[in-house]
DNA sequence: CGAATTTGACCTGCGC
DNA sequence: GCGCAGGTCAAATTCG
């Protein structure tokens, strides 16, 4: 075989792969704005619903003391990619935190913080945050509890340039918090389950999207609803989230 | 000088 | 009961 031909075939291949990758991050990126957006609309109303619940609660009285909407959320982890020589623990994630203690922890060497919420004397929102084990240029950040206020600053997307996240809905149910993943990512880091995953819905949307703009809008809500909802899109996001932790390579900026 | 952070001490829960 | 580990407190320190 010939060597210059070989040489371009190969440069082809790895252009086209490189064009597919692209596609795919366009996509992921296209599906989470869409949650997002679809997000903040939901929390901002269920903020609106709790205040009013709260609002009439009588903290006096012995029937008060069951609030119609759980107190205390499941502790959720979330990952958001630093620049591993920066040795601070701080995650913006639109909230304001107050340090209250700080501990090193048996599994590893990283130290834990500890936070308590100070946008609202009483939020009883806590956060710890530590380096990931198995790769340092991500903080662990796990939250516990919820929120009985709005956000109060800027959210994640104002983090420095030496971090890169966006933020999405939590699938399936939008009072939990936000998980913040790594979009910056190889393609060849995503989890085939994931690129299979995405693959269908997109090609389900892409077959199914000769239709007018009025239903435009409508469809893809309804694909960002039906994504939400789907326990497979969870866990291959989850795979992926893994995947590019444990992969922890040098990554290409595709954007 | 007040607010935020640091850090050692203390508390609590759990496994043995 | 004891020891360990995680979580919290609070005095000391730092910073704006």
């Amino acid at each position: 075989m010939d060597a210059p031909d070989f040489n371009k075939e190969k440069v082809q291949a790895l252009q086209e792969e490189l064009e597919s990758l692209q596609k795919e991050n366009q996509t992921l990126r296209f599906l989470f704005e869409e949650m997002s957006s679809k997000y903040n609309v939901l929390h901002q109303a269920y903020l609106r619903e709790s205040s009013s619940q709260f609002g009439s609660y009588d903290e006096n009285s012995n029937e008060g003391l069951r609030p119609r909407v759980a107190a205390v959320a499941k502790a959720s982890h979330v990952y958001v990619k630093t620049d591993p020589r920066d040795k601070s623990l701080i995650v913006r994630d639109g909230y304001q935190w107050r340090k209250y203690g700080q501990k090193v922890t048996k599994n590893n060497p990283s130290p834990r913080a500890y936070f308590k919420c100070s946008v609202a004397p009483r939020c009883p929102v806590k956060k710890k945050v530590q380096r990931c084990v198995e790769d340092e240029s991500f903080l662990v950040a796990t939250y516990e509890g919820q929120h009985n206020h709005e956000v109060c600053s800027a959210p994640a997307q104002s983090l420095s340039s030496s971090t890169t996240i966006l933020t999405c809905p939590v699938l399936d149910n939008p009072f939990r918090p936000t998980v913040t993943l790594d979009l910056t990512l190889s393609g060849s880091n995503i989890q085939n389950s994931t690129r299979d995953y995405l693959g269908n819905v997109m090609e389900d949307y892409g077959t199914s999207n000769n239709i007018d703009d009025d239903d435009d809008n409508k469809r893809i809500e309804d694909y960002v609803a039906s994504l939400t909802k789907d326990p497979n899109f969870t866990l291959a996001l989850a795979a992926a989230v893994a995947r590019s932790i444990s992969a922890g390579q040098p990554k290409p900026s595709i954007s």
